[in-house]
DNA sequence: CTCCTGACTCCAC
DNA sequence: TGTGGAGCCAGGA
């Protein structure tokens, strides 16, 4: 099994309406200190991908685009529908522990 | 091969 | 609480 393989398995693992940072995604899919080549990972995935990427944010409890940009309120919004984050962009990251 | 970049983190100020 | 800098490492030029 890829390296990505397993990335993706913890993405598809986390349950909806809970968060997870970069570098926890990275610790569970066994590669501790590689959370930016989880970013690119992500980064990767086709667009009409059914994986929740967007319930990985960083460490800091937020979303890793610029405010206001296309890509943060489509992630913002997915956040929304699954009661995550309110509208006006605050995001439940007490949620972001996850086994 | 080297240099730069980045959906990241940590740790000192 | 906020900033800054160093560490990190795969990819692309």
């Amino acid at each position: 099994m890829s390296d990505a393989e397993r990335v993706y398995q913890v993405l598809a693992s986390i349950p909806a309406g809970r968060l997870c940072s970069y570098g926890e995604v990275a610790r569970l899919a066994g590669l501790p200190g590689r959370a930016r080549w989880i970013g690119r990972v992500l980064g990767q995935l086709p667009k009409d991908s059914t994986l929740p990427w967007y319930r990985v944010i960083n460490n800091q409890g937020k979303i890793s685009f610029p405010e206001g940009s296309a890509a943060y309120r489509r992630q913002l919004q997915h956040l929304i529908d699954e009661g995550s984050a309110s509208p006006q962009g605050k995001i439940d990251w007490r949620q972001c522990r996850w086994p």
